[in-house]
DNA sequence: TCAGTTTATTAGTATAAACTAAGTGCCGGT
DNA sequence: ACCGGCACTTAGTTTATACTAATAAACTGA
């Protein structure tokens, strides 16, 4: 049983790749993934993170700085792809092939990620058309792991039509946040700009499945980084 | 964390839906599921078995004679079939509309089984509509839990030109189960019935993927317990 | 600069599921 | 009738992954 005999490269686990992709998530824009963010967004805590943190950079997925938080190596950054491909493609085919609708989707398709063989993952993407963009507009990495990266605009930016995703929040300040969070702005939350008054007056949006409307100043508007979401259709059941 | 304050009816593991499978197959036909048995058909030590009986029959979920084997309860059934279903509706939706062929999708369905919502099945079968059987002609039970039970014929009896899966073999004689394995006449492959002798004379049979002939004698094709495969076209690809 | 808070880590425990090694029960043959 | 071998079970260990409780490090604000 010495480490020497035992397989150099077992396949990754269940939990290993859902740590690779909220690491991968959290640390894409710059810096670094902390152990609490990891251990929030997987629901789990936090001394589970940092173990699984040690493990994982015993195997070079990860890098780790002590009380700082880690950040992929290329192999790490390579397999977290290959899941948020999986990721995409299900939740494209999903919505395109067997009517499934945009909430329903993300929690099939988050079981069967884990699932699916490659095989079976390029079938559907072959069956989709080789798709750019999965059903929340969010680009789907290529099977050899590139991914177009979203360039992100603040709010205060975006031109009145727009279809946005709302990606980062630039701040930290406990009250703007929860400011935002009753307001539904929210990092995923999809958004339409329907109207900005000049002299640097305040954007009115409104939250895509709903259509509630919002009315953001200047000053937050520049703190809400989004993505433009390409308006072509991607299969969206009326059902 | 007493027994009393946990979850009355927790959902299954993986592990336990895999024993609840192969306990139906082996229990279907009359009788008792062995520790043995169970143990290679999931590969697993013989140890392991045990332990896993004592707590499905803990749950409820099976009945355990010690040194005799188990049988499912009629919870145990219900789940069960309810993973056959699950399986074989995968397989006939990766065969039809994914292209995949008949070797590849046994290994495919195996995995996605555990991780399908029942809510996708459903949507697979309504896209299939609500089909009968599988590719392999197994009959697919349905979302209540009833199957049709495939009544089976002995090789001997079966008119030329049957298309079969042999699926049980009566005997336990270990120097007719080895010959019968080395010509590849085991549980689950497909035969043809291409001719039979007069006068109470042997039958040739082809094999189902591969086509090669055998020749058996009336005294084993009285042995060899088949069940007549539907010859409508499950969408097996030309490629 | 230091006290209090937040964040991270260590230590120890639990559960699921496998394993090996060792002991027990059953059955068939002489 | 008993004895050897196979089937089965028990006991104890391993690995992966979670947990709680307690400790340590880093940050922040007056």
């Amino acid at each position: 049983m010495s480490a020497l005999t035992r397989d150099a490269n077992p396949p990754l686990t269940r939990s290993v790749e859902d740590y690779l992709k909220v690491i991968y998530h959290l640390s894409s824009q710059g810096g670094f993934a902390t152990t609490c963010d990891i251990a929030s967004r997987l629901e789990v805590a936090p001394p589970s993170v940092s173990g699984m943190v040690k493990r994982l950079s015993d195997t070079g997925l990860i890098e780790h700085v002590p009380y700082r938080g880690v950040q992929l190596t290329a192999q790490g950054r390579r397999e977290a792809l290959r899941m948020i491909r999986r990721h995409r493609i299900l939740e494209l085919f999903l919505t395109q092939q067997l009517g499934y609708d945009w909430d329903g989707v993300h929690a099939e398709a988050e079981r069967l990620e884990h699932a699916v063989s490659d095989v079976l993952i390029e079938r559907m993407a072959s069956a989709l058309g080789q798709p750019q963009y999965d059903p929340h507009g969010d680009p789907i990495p290529t099977a050899a792991g590139d991914i177009e990266e979203a360039e992100l605009v603040p709010l205060s930016d975006a031109p009145v039509g727009a279809k946005l995703e709302l990606r980062q929040v630039g701040t930290q300040d406990a009250a703007r946040l929860r400011y935002l969070a009753e307001q539904g702005l929210t990092p995923g939350v999809l958004i339409v700009v329907s109207d900005r008054q000049p002299f640097n007056g305040p954007t009115a949006v409104s939250l895509a499945p709903s259509g509630d409307p919002r009315i953001v100043g200047r000053d937050l508007a520049q703190l809400l980084w989004c993505r433009e979401v390409p308006v072509e259709d991607h299969g969206r059941p009326a059902a």
